[in-house]
DNA sequence: AATACAGACAACCGCCACTAA
DNA sequence: ATTAGTGGCGGTTGTCTGTAT
């Protein structure tokens, strides 16, 4: 049979706050007989506590090994990094963050984390801009003018390689940031934002189809047309072969070298949507290559490793709540290249 | 000074995987 | 093999404190 119950009768069993004479009580047991068996405990160290209300208070506080005071901002971009993969994991990022409990973490990113990220129109679940801000009726307008934001709320169907270059558009035209040259980049203004929405769908289509089906356990996808090359003759991954990074996952070993990677990335993905489009073309090849070799993309806004100082962070005082948010807005910008052909991206 | 409200965080509750009996 | 307790986890609530009216 199994054990005997922890909490039979709770009658009896005080809750609420700890005073500081259970702290000590607490304290002076486990420094004595160690942690653990936390259902005989509290009779032990004469606490009219549950078990687990004694371990609770000692994980969560009384441990000496906890770190107390305002989250700094490499915890926070740590936790901020963790949980755009792990989600709600508390304990698994906890476990990453030394001296600070899962709880701390979640208590912090209820209050502070979720609430900026809201602010900045991000969904703090999965860590895109979120789709209930956006108006996508207007991207059947007439406008001829391309809609950043209508097409931010295409996000759910297309792939996300070419959303998020558009959610670096939107970003940077919603700061004033934007580039001047790339507002007024005829291939843009005189796109057709209905045409351009169906060549949207038309590619995510042909991601989707049945061919292009899982190759491994990683969830890697075969592209389903011939595999574009470089200009140096070297086949290029298809479209899903990047999955999709959200801003804050992008880590330091992916975007050091100056961007490098980060830059032949976007490079491959740009030719690969060509090449989803149908269009033979390659980027590489273009008349525009030029135009991505001047892309510049500053590294040391993202290659913040864990458990390590940031090189964008400056510890020694930018800590205010505006300062942390400036710098989460950082971390979905980059730079746009200057003379970036949207034509044969689409 | 009193009250209302919001923010922060400690603590509780319920669920679940693991495992002792 | 089965049962049920334990410990751990995530979600939620309760309480305290500071600020605005």
């Amino acid at each position: 049979m199994g054990r005997s119950p922890c909490c039979v009768d709770k009658s009896g069993l005080k809750k609420g706050p700890w005073t500081p004479e259970e702290d000590q009580k607490l304290i002076h047991y486990i420094q004595a007989h160690g942690p653990g068996n936390w259902r005989t405990l509290p009779k032990n160290a004469g606490l009219q506590r549950c078990g687990k209300s004694c371990r609770l208070r000692w994980t969560n506080y009384l441990r000496p090994d906890i770190k107390r005071g305002r989250f700094s901002f490499e915890e926070e971009e740590t936790i901020i990094q963790l949980h755009s993969v792990l989600g709600n994991k508390w304990s698994a990022i906890a476990a990453r963050l030394p001296g600070r409990t899962d709880n701390e973490i979640k208590n912090y990113w209820n209050t502070h984390i979720r609430k900026r990220l809201l602010r900045m129109g991000i969904d703090p679940v999965t860590h895109t801009p979120r789709l209930d801000l956006l108006d996508l009726s207007s991207i059947l307008g007439t406008s001829t003018h391309l809609n950043f934001p209508s097409l931010l709320g295409l996000q759910a169907i297309l792939n996300p390689e070419l959303l998020r270059l558009a959610t670096n558009l939107f970003a940077s035209q919603n700061d004033n940031n934007i580039n001047p040259d790339l507002l007024s980049n005829p291939h843009l203004q005189n796109q057709n934002p209905q045409m351009l929405l169906r060549k949207l769908q038309e590619s995510q289509l042909l991601i989707n189809a049945p061919n292009f089906q899982s190759n491994n356990s990683d969830h890697q996808f075969q592209h389903p047309l011939p595999p574009c090359t470089t200009s140096n003759n070297n086949v290029s991954p298809a479209c899903s072969d990047l999955p999709m990074q959200p801003y804050s996952t992008m880590n330091s070993s992916n975007l050091q070298n100056n961007g490098q990677v980060f830059q032949e990335s976007l490079l491959q993905s740009l030719e690969n949507y060509s090449g989803c489009f149908g269009s033979n073309q390659s980027l590489s090849n273009s008349s525009n290559q030029s135009g991505l070799e001047n892309f510049s993309f500053d590294s040391s806004v993202l290659s913040t490793p864990l458990n390590s100082s940031s090189t964008l962070v400056n510890s020694g005082g930018a800590n205010t709540e505006d300062e942390k948010e400036s710098f989460c807005s950082n971390l979905m910008r980059f730079d746009i290249p200057d003379s970036l052909d949207f034509e044969d991206l689409l």
